[in-house]
DNA sequence: CGCCAATAGTTGTATATACAACCATATCTC
DNA sequence: GAGATATGGTTGTATATACAACTATTGGCG
């Protein structure tokens, strides 16, 4: 199972969205008996970052459409690790982590960090490194 | 309109998904007129670069799983801008662009530059060139 | 106040994505 | 050469994703 390189591709995109399909892939493959997929675990860790947050603020943060935040999270809510919060505007849903929802998310925290550790090994430290700052840039770019 | 950059996520996985949607958008926007979207673009300028390949090798080279390449494929099929081709194993099912397909390819190829420039400028050309060998490295590493 | 524009999310619809299970064909082994 | 195994794709099903159109609320502005 040698790490065959594949070829660069002329497209940026599909670069870009060649890579999210592999490494997604591994994520998932590891956070299997987690209960998590690597979008909802995605989520969490979001929610727990920012705290209490209106469904916009997130989806900036995650660059994810408000349209699909709203069916994403339905199953948060449902399995009871996010919970909507009203607040003074009555258009704003605000979202918050539950207990449940950050004790789920501190469960998967060994899985994740293996599928972390595990890009990070075939990486190396310097790749590693320089694609986070690189792809916060293209985030923010795009 | 300033390119807010966000802040890089904690997870290398997030932040890859997160740099493909934002990307993603862009290019569809840009690619809006010409009838394709990004992944058939990218199906169609692939095969142009592959020739006659079998499904597989397809699926290979984009870390496209192949059980997607069958739905994915198949309008691009319809519209005649490929077209599947028997050969030895007749498990196998091979692809080839058309003459349309080429035509099609050709024809968006103004708007796909205009989001590569694009996206180029705005990350400058050390962090463009630099990410596509990386994306590479990731794809393959994953 | 009372209309009007802007903003926050939801619903309808369509594409992209992949895993598990399956079918068909090829290859291997005796 | 026949049965076992491996390989290449397809179908069933589920999630992720977003655009266009819509609803509800808010914030001007006269």
């Amino acid at each position: 199972m040698a790490a065959e390189s594949l070829p660069a591709l002329p497209c940026a995109c599909a670069n870009l969205r060649r890579a999210a399909r592999a490494v997604t892939r591994g994520y998932e493959a590891a956070l299997k008996g987690t209960g998590l997929t690597p979008t909802q675990h995605t989520l969490l860790q979001a929610l727990d970052l920012l705290g209490l947050s209106p469904q916009g603020a997130l989806g900036e943060l995650l660059a994810i459409d408000s349209t699909t935040l709203t069916r994403t999270l339905r199953p948060l809510e449902r399995a009871g690790w996010v919970r909507a919060v009203s607040g003074a505007d009555r258009r704003e849903v605000r979202w918050a982590l539950t207990l449940r929802g950050r004790r789920r998310l501190e469960r998967a925290r060994p899985a994740w960090e293996r599928a972390q550790a595990r890009l990070r090994t075939r990486l190396g430290a310097d790749v590693w490194a320089r694609l986070a700052a690189d792809l916060a840039a293209v985030a923010g770019a795009a």
